[in-house]
DNA sequence: TATACTTAGTGTGCAAATAACACTAAACAC
DNA sequence: GTGTTTAGTGTTATTTGCACACTAAGTATA
């Protein structure tokens, strides 16, 4: 019995629901913060949880993905990658529901948040403090996130999208150190980075107390060609396909 | 209108299908191998393709990819690992489908294939001569499986998951000459996994031509805990969560 | 106007890791 | 024996990582 287009059946196996959720960073006050909303309903009412939906049947997950980020912040053309798939058959009480986590990273100088109807409030939570009970595996989906985003670190110049337009050398330090949770050695980090030679000088200073600091700009090679920049000397890939 | 376990409607969205594909690698003849099964319906029928298939509603998406490494190799308890979750919309004519990827790394010595109703013929390609059309993306899934597989090698024990229970030193370094398409310095090799001190000499040699070749074996820390053991000195995690 | 203080940025040296390659070891074939 | 083959060790130059001491350039204040 040969199966064509025609006799094919598209309802013959049950399918799960599919979600994508978006765990979102930012820097606040040199602090690394993520996104998360209060649900409004059922299930988990009362509950943090990260931002995300189900996904329409034309869009790829990545622009699922987007359409969440854009939602709840407004934010477009921002540096976003997939993390993991979360499937266990009981995470969801409502019904199977696999969602497709991933990790975007926003400029702490873009603020301004949109509060859905699906949820009653929006806020950033500092890494170190977040609520105390997530909803659904949302803990697993956020801790998972933060250790993606600290490997993620080392060998690409994913801190640059933290950073405003121009900045100096000891703030990229900063969102570093942030980022990792550990301090790095003033020398050592200034070396590396004038080594890797990813920075642009600009003409331009910061006065403040002591010594002016002199600002930076990430250098784009013309076009959109992404830079790989190995904090501890490494390895590349795990790229996407 | 508040929402309850009561009102909620579990087929208010449309769902796409979720599938698992799993690239499975061994080596065969101390050359890397994929393996790929020939598709006996539409749609691609008669391309080769990545073993998977639909998921059921009750098991976890690990134990769908377990069960169809089994399905296929006989294989159970495995390395298995998540990879990438592939989902643009026009990816299946059939229908949305989004499907969850998976990498297994088997021994060279299990090597019996069985056919599924759903394919017509199982076989291993070694990874430098891979059909030339595969069905749907899998040429995507497939590179990406192999990239990802190269940069893991480089801080994981994987490699022992493809060889028998005792081995020389040099049949080591040629598993991971194969996978890193590169070739190692003999005396840096030993020194190194000497060093790391993952292996538990055994009494046994092999004879050959040659100075006979002394046998290893893996040693498992008591308990299941695993090993990292890094090739190029480098750094942890990516696991998942 | 000197000197203290603060933040920015550079230099130096040791220890560890990498990489290249020459050497010794133990078997067999003749 | 001597040559050949595969196994395994040693030696050394070079590069990288890392800790820490130093110099630079401004502001505040006595």
């Amino acid at each position: 019995m040969e199966e064509t287009a025609e006799t094919y059946d598209a309802s013959r196996y049950e399918r799960p629901s599919v979600t994508v959720d978006v765990v979102i960073f930012t820097v606040i006050n040199g602090e690394l913060h993520v996104l998360m909303v209060l649900r409004r309903r059922w299930p988990y009412e009362g509950y943090w949880a990260v931002p995300g939906g189900f996904i329409n049947m034309d869009e790829s997950l990545e622009q699922a993905a987007r359409r969440e980020l854009e939602e709840e912040t407004g934010v477009r053309n921002i540096y976003l990658e997939q993390l993991y798939t979360f499937g266990s058959p009981q995470r969801d009480p409502r019904t199977r529901v696999i969602s497709v986590a991933y990790i975007a990273i926003v400029r702490a100088d873009v603020q301004e948040l949109h509060v859905s109807d699906e949820s009653s409030d929006v806020r950033w939570f500092p890494v170190r403090a977040l609520p105390e009970k997530l909803a659904f595996d949302h803990e697993d989906i956020v801790s998972y996130a933060l250790s993606r985003l600290r490997s993620k670190l080392e060998y690409t110049t994913l801190a640059f999208q933290l950073l405003p337009e121009v900045f100096s050398i000891l703030e990229l330090k900063h969102i570093y150190e942030q980022i990792l949770g550990e301090s790095l050695d003033k020398g050592n980090f200034y070396r590396k980075i004038k080594e890797a030679g990813i920075l642009e000088e600009t003409s331009m200073v910061r006065e403040g107390r002591g010594r002016p600091t002199r600002l930076w700009r990430f250098k784009r090679d013309r076009g959109d060609k992404q830079f790989v920049f190995r904090w501890r000397e490494d390895r590349l890939d795990d790229e996407n396909g």
